[in-house]
DNA sequence: CTTAGTTTGTCTATCCAATAAACTAAGTTT
DNA sequence: AAACTTAGTTTATTGGATAGACAAACTAAG
C-alpha cells in the first residue's frame, strides 16, 4: 500500500481548490480580494487563477468599483462549462434533472415507473439519461457525470444489494451505466443524497453537521458529519428507520421490535387512516387542509413519534440541524406543533441550544439535487488533480 | 479569515508524518524499506529521517539482515524521549498514569477522592499529577501535556459544563490546569477517552469506525467515526445513555422517558437488586460467581437491555465495532450470551456481517490511557507542525 | 580469492510551486 | 499636475522533492 505522500503537485492542488472555492462563494470577486482573504501571494493567486481560466472554469467579467487606485479585474466561475445529470429513482417513479455546475436547473423529467423489474427499470432510467444529456448545450467539458439515488442499500461498488419497497436484490446498477454511458457514475441511497442536496443547495446550505430525515414509505436518513457524508463500515449506515423505540413493541420484518418507522412513516399513517377510508398521503393532506379532525388526529400522531425518534437523534449526534424531508415534509403545517415541542420535551437541553429543526426547501427535489451534486463533485475533485 | 494555504512547509509536515507512522508501526525498519512501502525517495526518507534523528525522536538501533546486499540500518522509535499524564476522574475516585510516547506505563496511581467538592478534587487532582511527574526520567522532552477523563459534558474550551454525579457545573478544569502546570492540557468525557484509549492500546487497535459504550453509573458513549473522535456541533454528542428505547417508559431526570440507562446500566441494576439484599456490583459479582440464579437471571436482564441499544447502535452507525467498556464490561460472563443474542435478533443483517462485539481490553483503565493518548496526540501533532 | 551483481544510503543537479519585492498599469485625491 | 492608492505582473529567491549517479557494504557464483 502506498500512502497518497506530499509533493508539489498537492500543493498546487490544495491552492487551486481553495481559489476556486473563494470564486465560487464570493464572485464576484477580484484577484487581490481573493489573495488578501486566504492569505495566499498575489503571484500566486495570479497565476492558478490564470490556469483555471485557461481551464474555461473562470472568466474575466470586466472592471470592478476602484477603491481608490487602479480598478480591479472581477473574475466569476463559468457554471455552463459543464452539467451533471442527477436522478431520483423511486419506488413508482424516476425523476431526473440536468443542472450546471452551480446546481441550476437546465432541464427537468418525471415519469412514472412503467415495470417495478431491474432490466426494464434499468431501461426506462437510461432513456431518462439519454433525454436529458440531449438538452445540454454545447460546452467545454459537456455531461461531467451522473448521479443516482436510490430507495435501498448501495454498497461501495454501487450495486443495489437490496431494495425492499423495489424488490430488488444485488443490481450492479453503476456498473451498468458505466458501460452504457461511459461517464463516471455514483449511485448511493435516496437519503443520503438527500442530504447532500439539503446541505448544498437547501435548508442546510454549508451547516457542518446534520441529519436528514427521509418520511417516505419508511424512514432513511443520510448523515453529514463534519461536512462530509458518513458512511458506516460496509457502506451504509443511517438505518433509523430501525432504531427501536418501543423495546417491546411491533415485530418488523427486519427482526427488530418497535422500529421507529412503524410509528413514524407514511405507510404508519396510511394504516391509521385507512379505517377513515383514505388511501393515499395526497387526500389526506387536503382533508387536512379541510380541517377534519381525526385527520388531524392523525398527523399530530405522527408527529410525536417523529419527534420522538429526533430527539433520539439529537441527544446522540448533537448536530448542526435535523431537516425532515420526502414526501411527509408536505405534512409540515400539521405536524410541525407537536412535533418541536416533543423535541423540546425529551432532547437534552444542553443540546436543544444550538439544534435546528428544519424543513427541506427543495421538497421532492432534495435527493435529485444531492445526486446531481454527487457528479459535480466529483467533476471538481477530478480538475483538481489535474 | 484565512483558510490554511499549502506551501512547502505543509509537504515535509506530511511526509514526516507518513515517516513517523511508518516508524511507529513497523518499527524495526529501514530507509530503504520506508521508501519502498511509502513511495517517497529514497532521498526524502533519508532527510526525514535525520530531522527525526535531530529531533530525539528516532535512532538507529544497529544493522539488520542482508536480503542479498548491504545490510540496512535499522530505524526504531525513542519511546522515552517524552512522557505523558492521563486522568481518569470519576465520580468517587482519581486514577493517574504515567505513561511513555508509545503508551507504556511508566507509574499508576488509584486513590479515592476525598471530597466532591470542585475545589478539593481539583487540589487533590493536582497533587496525584505532581505525584506522577515526579516519577517520569530526564528525557529531552519532559512531560508532553496531560489529559483528563470526567464523568460529564464538556465544552471546546475544556470547561465542565455539568456533571451530574459530581454536581458540578461550569467548573474550568482546563484553564485551572494549565495555569498549575503550564503544559498543553486536554479535557474531555469520560467515555470519549475511554473510546480513544480502546482504539490505540485496547480491544479496537487501528479500527477506523467504533461505538464506546461505557456503561457505568450512567451509560455514556464514544464515537470514532473514520477515525477520529466525532464530537458534535457543540462539543459533546454521544449522549446515548439518553436514547430512548421505551417511547412511552418511565420518566427520566433529563426530560425524556424510557432511556436506555435506565435499563441497562449499573443504576438500574443496583435498584432491582436492592431487594435481594445488594448493595454495590463487587457483591453481585461474587453472588453471579456462585451460580445464584436470581442474581443471575438480573445481570441476563442487563444484558438483553444492553443488546437493544447496541442493536440501535449497530442499525444506526453501521460501525466495525461496538466495545463495551466500564465498570459493567466485569460482568462479561454472565452478559455477553444473552447480549449477543438480542443484537443478532435485532440488528439489520446487512449490518451484522462486519460488526464486532467487543469487551474493553483495558477494563478500569480504558479512560485513562484514553487520556494520555490524547496528550501524546497532541504532542505529536505539535511536533510534526515545526 | 576474485568478480559480478545486489541492496542500502548519500550526494548532486534539477525541477517546481510559493513568495517577497520590484515594477507596470491605471486609477483617485489634493 | 503631483502625490498617493490599488491591481496585477515580472523577476529573483527559497525550500522541498526527485531522479539518477555514486559509494559502501554485502552475497554468491566461479
Amino acid at each position: 500500500m502506498t500512502t497518497p505522500t506530499g509533493d508539489q503537485a498537492l500543493i498546487k492542488r490544495i491552492n487551486t481548490a481553495i481559489v476556486l472555492e473563494y470564486i465560487l462563494r464570493g464572485a464576484p470577486l477580484s484577484r487581490a480580494q481573493i489573495s488578501e482573504q486566504s492569505g495566499l501571494n498575489k503571484a500566486t493567486v495570479s497565476s492558478l487563477v490564470q490556469d483555471l481560466i485557461d481551464g474555461s472554469l473562470v472568466r474575466e467579467t470586466g472592471t470592478g468599483q476602484s477603491s481608490g487606485g487602479r480598478k480591479p479585474v472581477m473574475l466569476e466561475f463559468i457554471a455552463t462549462s459543464g452539467y451533471a445529470v442527477g436522478i431520483d429513482l423511486g419506488v413508482n417513479y424516476i425523476r431526473g434533472v440536468l443542472a450546471d455546475l452551480r446546481g441550476n436547473i437546465i432541464a427537468e423529467r418525471t415519469s412514472s415507473l412503467r415495470h417495478p423489474d431491474p432490466g426494464a427499470a434499468a431501461e426506462q432510467l437510461c432513456e431518462c439519461i439519454d433525454s436529458l444529456m440531449a438538452e445540454a448545450p454545447a460546452s467545454p467539458y459537456g455531461i461531467v457525470g451522473i448521479g443516482v439515488g436510490v430507495p435501498g442499500l448501495v454498497d461501495d461498488l454501487g450495486s443495489i444489494l437490496f431494495a425492499p419497497n423495489l424488490k430488488w436484490r444485488d443490481v450492479p446498477l453503476q456498473q451498468i451505466l458505466t458501460e452504457r454511458f461511459s461517464l463516471p457514475v455514483t449511485i448511493d441511497n435516496e437519503a443520503n443524497m438527500g442530504a447532500l442536496g439539503e446541505q448544498k443547495y437547501g435548508a442546510g446550505r454549508s451547516i457542518s453537521n446534520l441529519i436528514y430525515v427521509s418520511v417516505g414509505i419508511g424512514i432513511g436518513t443520510g448523515l453529514i458529519l463534519h461536512k462530509s457524508l458518513y458512511k458506516g463500515a460496509s457502506g451504509f449506515s443511517g438505518e433509523m428507520g430501525h432504531l427501536s423505540v418501543e423495546a417491546h413493541g411491533r415485530s418488523c420484518a427486519c427482526g427488530n421490535r418497535g422500529c421507529w418507522e412503524l410509528y413514524a412513516s407514511e405507510q404508519a399513517l396510511l394504516e391509521q387512516s385507512a379505517e377513515l377510508g383514505f388511501e393515499d398521503l395526497e387526500s389526506l393532506l387536503v382533508a387536512a387542509g379541510e380541517g377534519r379532525q381525526d385527520v388531524l388526529e392523525l398527523f399530530s400522531g405522527i408527529g410525536e413519534y417523529l419527534g420522538i425518534g429526533i430527539a433520539n437523534i439529537v441527544n446522540v449526534f448533537n448536530p448542526d440541524a435535523v431537516i425532515i424531508g420526502n414526501r411527509m415534509s408536505q405534512a409540515r403545517p400539521w405536524l410541525e406543533g407537536v412535533l418541536r415541542q416533543t423535541v423540546t420535551q425529551r432532547a437534552l437541553g444542553f443540546h436543544l441550544r444550538k439544534v435546528q429543526l428544519l424543513f427541506a426547501e427543495l421538497g421532492e427535489r432534495s435527493s435529485m439535487m444531492g445526486a446531481a451534486e454527487m457528479a459535480i463533485a466529483g467533476f471538481f475533485s477530478r480538475v483538481k488533480a489535474t
